[in-house]
DNA sequence: GCGTTGACGAGGA
DNA sequence: GTCCTCGCCAACG
């Protein structure tokens, strides 16, 4: 059913479910993966969130974050404090690059949306 | 073409 | 509870 291309529709989507995240909502790399049906693969999440710089979409990288709230692709934005920046700016608190209440923040798009 | 890296996560000790 | 190891997929050198 799926072709080789199935690969590229993993990067999409990506971009897709980040795009859908609610304002003042955070999610995880991890919850991203999962919903895509591969699970362990969080980190290349990560890598595609890297390629989102070269995207013009807008992906809202700010809200994905770790599984443990911390904004540790901080540093991939323009400046370190843009992310931190952009989410209190969404009523979400950082301190030390770690969100508080990040379980009420905390969006899952396998609990809110359907595949 | 091979080895390493990277914005992560889960499991085991 | 913390610390270490493995897996996962794509890009880069």
């Amino acid at each position: 059913m799926k072709d080789k291309r199935d690969n590229r529709d993993f990067f999409e989507k990506v971009f897709a479910v980040v795009s859908l995240i609610p304002y003042g909502k955070v999610t995880s790399y991890g919850a991203i993966a999962r919903y895509l049906g591969s699970g362990s693969s969080a980190r290349t999440v990560g890598w595609a969130m890297n390629m989102a710089h070269s995207l013009e979409d807008a992906v809202p990288a700010h809200r994905v974050v770790n599984r443990n709230g911390l904004l540790t692709g901080k540093h991939h934005f323009e400046t370190p404090e843009t992310m931190e920046k952009l989410l209190a700016s969404e009523g979400v608190v950082v301190v030390n690059d770690a969100i508080q209440n990040f379980q009420q923040h905390y969006w899952d798009p396998n609990l809110s949306l359907v595949i």
